[in-house]
DNA sequence: TTGCCTCGAGATCA
DNA sequence: CTCGAGGCAA
């Protein structure tokens, strides 16, 4: 070995420790002893010590971890990373699989292929010229964060593939968990030395791969499994899911042992049954099984609704049930005055998590149960994440045990409180004399997505509120550096920070505002839509319901929440106030001013192909048209795609024209380039 | 809803 | 050293 130049022998040694590793880690059948492995992987470290050129990112010494990273930098998913819809029993697995026929026009159920469902994090790994070049988290599907550096670490990730003719670039998703022996002992050994454990493989691999310093990482028993293809090559690749996995495996891609080729319903379901047995004894945890259609043809022609595609879907296992008692009720009133019952319970662990509370939703809720209090109850976590009270176990109620009672007024500022016909929620009538509304609404006022307040969190706005220093979101824009500093945990620097970050919030958008004052059911879109269509806070505030209405994604109850916030007292003098205190905005190009479409109303229904109903909606506004969800006299076109019904017809009626989809086009096209 | 990581800064102790 | 805030994931 020694008689070769060192170019050649570091080729050469990182060969074989690839080999080896891949026996190692992905098929589990080493072929030398870990002595042979770690000496060859030594010289390699020696080697790249002594010639830096011949240092390459992803040699296998690189799997135990680098520098430290400063942050994580943000990156775009080119192909988003969707989620999968579920179903939750057999019957919405027969359901998916009819609509799945009926949507490609066919008798026979498409093969489809089935796998566990991994409970780990998503990852996508991109492999340029056969080697990893970038790791990234999901994040919110179309951006995640790149945890390359991390990834790397894991020994079943290959960092250069097997084999010759990969493609110039490609994209692998797949899972990265941690298997349960793999948590135990890692667990054990973090015992053995004192520091903390994890209380899940899940959230073990998470916190994993969330470190900054990816030595760290490399000492986590991290496994890397791939499940599907994100970005592929047009040409040059196969046809089908199922050979995508294949070709995955035939470059050292690690796919799971369990996926198979399925033809049927009662096929799928004693898949299902078969893996469902199977679970206690598997080595990894899983949280349900993963069917898709096999054909990408197929799959093309299913196409996508909202966030899921419409040729997968996740059968999830039944939700983990516990039994625990109710030690309370708390009545939490939230930012519009909503009293919510949240049952206390005495801590169990269930799911991976320890569950200590659960929303009750409402009193109907309450009823619906028969809660009384110190029932012993079943717990569940529901869908993903929240804990439902499922049922109560009547045989152990004791006989004295309280029924619950709704509050008569507000359990925190007394006011008396409201339940308007129709709604099963009951509301504080307090408004800003309510504490809580009040905290309610600063939390809201300050959070990221409306005037983004940075360090105005949950403890500070509490001891604001309750010194009696902050009554209205107004307030905050008069504070001082001298009356913060009294407050618990605020020193001269944080209570500088603060007033900046006050003071910095000044400058926003009129988006961010009209969200941040908390109008019932006016979220972020619905305050883009109204910002874009007014222009200015007075002509909004001044509007009509009717007028209110023309907007997208506007109907007649978000409309009367508006006009009800706008005509009363107190928020009249809260927009002044807070106008005065110096909030201002760029001017808002407002899209109804002009353009070739002025004055008209537009309504869009049916199926489109090409776009979306909202991005055709979007496109007509752009050139000034309003857009409307239901025909009138007032209507001036309709554009309507297959599967239009009365709306269409009424059309009809009124002889108002009507274009299809490619009509559309055409017209747009001409219209734009004016 | 819970759990995890990271950062900045306040609190505490030597 | 500990706490609060903030971000992220399921």
């Amino acid at each position: 070995m020694s008689d070769l130049q060192p170019p050649e022998e570091a080729k050469h040694l990182r060969a074989r420790l690839q080999q080896w590793g891949h026996e190692y880690y992905v098929l589990d059948r080493p072929s030398v002893p870990d002595s042979e492995y770690d000496l060859a992987f030594r010289r390699l470290q020696q080697l790249e010590a002594t010639h830096a050129e011949l240092r390459e990112e992803n040699s296998p010494t690189q799997r135990v971890g680098g520098e430290p990273l400063a942050s994580f930098v943000s990156v775009e998913h080119k192909v988003p990373m969707l989620s999968l819809d579920n179903a939750f029993d057999g019957d919405e697995m027969a359901a998916f699989l009819k609509r799945v026929c009926d949507r490609l026009d066919q008798q026979s159920i498409p093969e489809l292929v089935a796998e566990p469902k991994l409970d780990g994090v998503a990852v996508s790994l991109m492999y340029e010229k056969g080697e990893l070049a970038r790791a990234a988290t999901r994040g919110d599907g179309s951006r995640g964060e790149d945890i390359t550096k991390n990834v790397r670490t894991i020994g079943t990730v290959p960092l250069k593939l097997q084999g010759k003719s990969h493609p110039e670039l490609f994209e692998v998703r797949g899972e990265i968990y941690m298997s349960r022996q793999g948590f135990e002992d890692f667990n054990e050994q973090a015992r053995l030395r004192g520091e903390k454990t994890f209380v899940n493989p899940r959230n073990a691999a998470a916190g994993s791969l969330r470190q900054l310093d990816s030595k760290i990482t490399a000492a986590r028993p991290l496994v890397f499994c791939c499940y599907s293809a994100g970005l592929q090559p047009e040409v040059n690749w196969p046809d089908t899911h199922w050979d995508v996995l294949q070709l995955f495996l035939s470059w050292g891609l690690p796919i799971s042992a369990h996926a198979e080729r399925l033809n049927s319903l009662e096929a799928c379901d004693a898949y299902y049954d078969r893996v469902a047995e199977l679970r206690d004894t598997l080595p990894f945890d899983i949280d349900g099984i993963v069917f898709k259609v096999n054909d990408f043809a197929a799959q093309q022609s299913l196409g996508f609704v909202a966030r899921a595609p419409r040729w997968a879907i996740a059968r999830k296992f039944p939700a983990q049930e516990a039994i625990t008692k109710l030690t309370g009720i708390e009545f939490q009133v939230g930012r519009t005055g909503a009293i919510t019952p949240v049952a206390r319970l005495e801590p169990v662990f269930v799911g991976g998590v320890t569950v200590s509370n659960a929303t009750l939703h409402n009193m109907d809720e309450v009823a619906r149960l028969e809660l009384r209090m110190q029932d012993s109850v079943v717990i569940r976590r529901a869908g993903d994440v929240i804990p439902q009270v499922v049922s109560v176990i009547l045989e152990r109620r004791d006989q004295n045990a309280e029924h619950v009672q709704a509050p008569a007024d507000c359990p925190v500022c007394h006011s008396p409180v409201e339940r308007s016909s129709g709604e099963a929620t009951l509301r504080c009538t307090g408004g800003l004399v309510c504490p809580a509304q009040v905290k309610g609404a600063v939390r809201h006022f300050a959070s990221r997505r409306a005037l983004d307040i940075d360090g105005l969190g949950e403890k500070i706005i509490e001891q604001l509120v309750n010194e009696g220093l902050v009554r209205s979101v107004a307030d905050l824009y008069s504070l001082t550096v001298e009356q913060l500093l009294p407050l618990e945990r605020m020193g001269a620097k944080s209570a500088g920070n603060l007033i900046a970050a006050i003071d910095a919030s000044r400058q926003t958008t009129l988006a961010k505002f009209l969200y941040g004052l908390g109008i019932r059911e006016v979220g972020e879109a619905t305050a883009e839509s109204l910002a874009k269509e007014f222009g200015d806070i007075h002509t909004l505030s001044e509007a009509s319901e009717e007028r209110l209405t023309e907007v997208g994604d506007v109907g007649p109850i978000v409309a009367e929440h508006l006009r009800r916030f706008f005509t009363a007292e107190v928020n009249q003098a809260l927009v002044r106030s807070l106008l005065d205190a110096g909030i201002s905005w760029p001017a808002v190009a407002h899209l109804a001013a002009e353009g070739p479409l002025q004055g008209q109303t537009w309504v869009v229904t049916g199926r489109l192909d090409s776009l979306s109903r909202d991005q055709a909606e979007e496109r007509i506004r752009a050139l000034g048209a309003k857009t409307a969800k239901s025909v009138s006299k007032k209507t001036s076109t309709i554009l309507a795609g297959p599967g239009a019904g009365s709306k269409l017809k009424k059309a009809q009626d009124l002889a108002i024209p009507v274009i299809d989809e490619t009509e559309f086009h055409t017209m747009m096209s001409e219209l734009e380039g004016e």
